[in-house]
RNA sequence: CGGGGUGUGGCGCAGCUUGGUAGCGCACUCGCUUUGGGAGCGAGGGGCCGUGGGUUCAAAUCCCGCCACCCCGACCA
């Protein structure tokens, strides 16, 4: 393959779009591989072409070494398996909906398991054809509030999604690990430096679930890692280690104590140090009971909720763990106190909640026999040595407050590290969620029918491009790794006459020799310009012939290590290929 | 959805406060020179000033609505 640079679309800017912020986006755009051409919609130009497609080839290859079949969905779906499914509604304004002529309602399709599960129901009707494993690459649609940063995340991508169909859960689990160890090879194989976590399932429902983060710091997802051993986990999914249950009857009856103007955590243990209340002075933000009020709207019930999470007083509530872990209802802070007087805000102690019958969730560390200072349920009144257990008792436990680098691993007790990154995959074993609701059987050994048992696999091919170009550029511009790179050379002439001759000749060679090149040969262009061009596109290696032709040499750059060195024009065809 | 910011040739920006019919750099076209790190000189082409309404003799500029983009949060994954 040879790309002429005279001929090819392609525009690469001086300057940085101001409407891109992150490396990826600004990167992408300035070098010419994509141009947004709608809200949260990119054009892939050329060159960006060229890399999503090697990405997509890497997938479909490792996806193939597992015995994936490639089909192909309608992205334009009806409305009715996703209505018998329940994700119609559980997905609400995250999909976009049209009707037809007749009015007929349809989506766009924001994921596929509906439609896999109904191929599979149509075609099959015997356990032996199964495992089975379909998957496709597609255009998904998803109507994001926020579509931002470039195709980190569109309202458009790029994704392949992979369904897994199993007689039993032993199938299934080897499917799942088949999965994973296909995913790695792919992530390896594109140059991603990438963390396996656990990671909560949200609408996908099921049980087991892994996320691959791509680590940098423009992901939208945090995680943590344990300094010690291989724990990992999204922040949403972390789980805290319950301390030992306490004796209730260890502690001194509540009592109930003036603490005027104390709103906040610091305000009630400044004071409450001050006064030595329950007779001590060492009070600090983690002895307090913190309540906070949320509303919870879930998609099957008209009315929202109201709910009242207790973390301890050092912690805030962190709303997207508090969402993931009551999905797929919804969250908000609830901001109703006027309507209702029995919550006082900033004194609210959860002595009173049952009796008011609000639901009341508990972080972990709220352990029964554990007591607190907390508030009274009066302006200005706060209760101590108020017990779980004997003063109240939690309806559940939840995940809901913030986690923090240095907390204990729930595997081994080390130290927790934070980092960022974004979702390139995601795996879920999702059990009979979707062959429940479309009666997926076959008929089994013994005659009788089996419900079969499913996985999906997804991995955002366009936000995988995003995320290698995070992970790989400098000041300069991109620095593909050799797997997903537009092409494998670039070659440039830095001059005229003999030059331009000797740089074709060395572009055809190393084309028929299998290569796919990139040869600069924009008239009119100074060599100082290619040469920018050159790293702001980020081939990993160039041929630059120039000055030195004369004396039978040209110069190999690396894009990579940044060495260059000169090499006799005889050579430089087999120098390229061993590099390759 | 809440808060903040920004929309002016392809890209980056000035002009807006104090209304008077649009400018700079890069890119693009032509000519001459130059030719290994974003060349020089000269001559050109290209803009319903995001959009709809309003105020005014007159709106890029003032007022209101809407749309889009960016950031933070929410949501999503």
């Amino acid at each position: 393959m040879l790309l002429r640079m005279s001929t090819l679309m392609l525009r690469t800017l001086r300057d940085d779009p101001a409407e891109a912020e992150v490396p990826s986006h600004r990167l992408l755009l300035r070098a010419g591989y994509i141009r947004r051409a709608a809200p949260g919609g990119y054009t892939w130009l050329p060159l960006g072409k060229l890399v999503l497609d090697r990405v997509a080839q890497v997938v479909r290859e490792e996806m193939a070494a597992i015995g994936g079949q490639e089909v192909h969905f309608p992205a334009l779906l009806p409305r009715q398996p996703y209505e018998t499914s329940g994700r119609w509604a559980e997905y609400g304004d995250d999909i976009f909906t049209l009707a037809d002529r007749r009015g007929a309602e349809h989506l766009l399709a924001p994921t596929h398991e509906e439609i896999a599960a109904l191929l599979v129901r149509d075609v099959f009707s015997s356990y032996r054809d199964f495992p089975v494993t379909i998957y496709q690459v597609q255009t998904k649609f998803r109507d994001e509030a926020r579509p931002r940063a470039g195709l980190l995340r569109g309202r458009e991508f790029l994704m392949k999604d992979a369904y897994s169909f199993d007689l039993d859960d032993t199938g299934l689990q080897a499917a799942y690990d088949r999965h994973r160890v296909a995913y790695q090879r792919i992530f390896d194989r594109l140059g991603l430096d990438y963390t396996i976590v656990a990671a909560m399932s949200g609408s996908m429902g099921g049980t087991a679930s892994e996320e691959f983060l791509a680590a940098t710091p423009v992901g939208e997802d945090s995680f943590v890692g344990c300094t010690r051993c291989d724990y990992a986990a999204n922040t949403e999914a972390v789980i805290t280690p319950t301390p030992t249950v306490g004796d209730p009857a260890a502690h001194p009856s509540m009592s109930v104590h003036d603490t005027p103007d104390t709103p906040t955590i610091e305000t009630l243990v400044a004071l409450a140090n001050d006064r030595r209340l329950g007779g001590r002075a060492d009070w600090t933000s983690a002895d307090t009971l913190k309540n906070v009020v949320v509303t919870v709207e879930r998609p099957d019930r008209d009315t929202p909720e109201l709910l009242v999470i207790g973390v301890p007083g050092d912690r805030e509530v962190d709303l997207k763990r508090v969402g993931a872990a009551l999905h797929p209802a919804t969250v908000a802070m609830f901001d109703g106190f006027a309507e209702h007087p029995e919550l006082v805000r900033g004194y609210i102690g959860p002595q009173l909640l049952a009796k008011l019958g609000i639901r009341y969730l508990v972080d972990p560390r709220v352990v029964s026999g554990s007591g607190w200072l907390t508030g009274a349920n009066e302006p200005g009144r706060h209760a101590v040595d108020v017990v779980c257990g004997r003063d109240f008792t939690p309806d559940g436990t939840i995940e809901a407050a913030e986690v923090r680098a240095g907390d204990p691993c729930p595997s081994c007790g080390s130290a927790l590290t934070m980092r960022r990154g974004i979702e390139i995959g995601h795996i879920f074993q999702l059990g009979r969620r979707f062959t429940d609701a479309f009666e997926v059987d076959v008929l089994g050994p013994e005659g009788k029918p089996v419900r079969l048992t499913m996985g999906c696999y997804g991995i955002g091919v366009s936000r995988a491009v995003a995320a290698i170009a995070e992970q790989h550029h400098d000041e300069r511009g991109l620095i593909w790794p050799a797997a997903v790179a537009p092409c494998d050379v670039h070659v440039i002439h830095a001059g005229k006459g003999p030059q331009v001759d000797a740089a074709l000749r060395i572009a055809d060679d190393l084309a028929a020799r299998g290569l796919r090149v990139l040869l600069d040969d924009r008239p009119h262009v100074s060599a100082g310009v290619k040469f920018t061009d050159a790293e702001l596109v980020g081939v990993p290696r160039a041929v630059v012939v120039g000055r030195r032709l004369t004396d039978g040499y040209v110069e190999l750059r690396d894009r990579v290590t940044g060495d260059r060195g000169d090499v006799p024009v005889g050579d430089i065809v087999t120098r390229v290929l061993d590099g390759v």
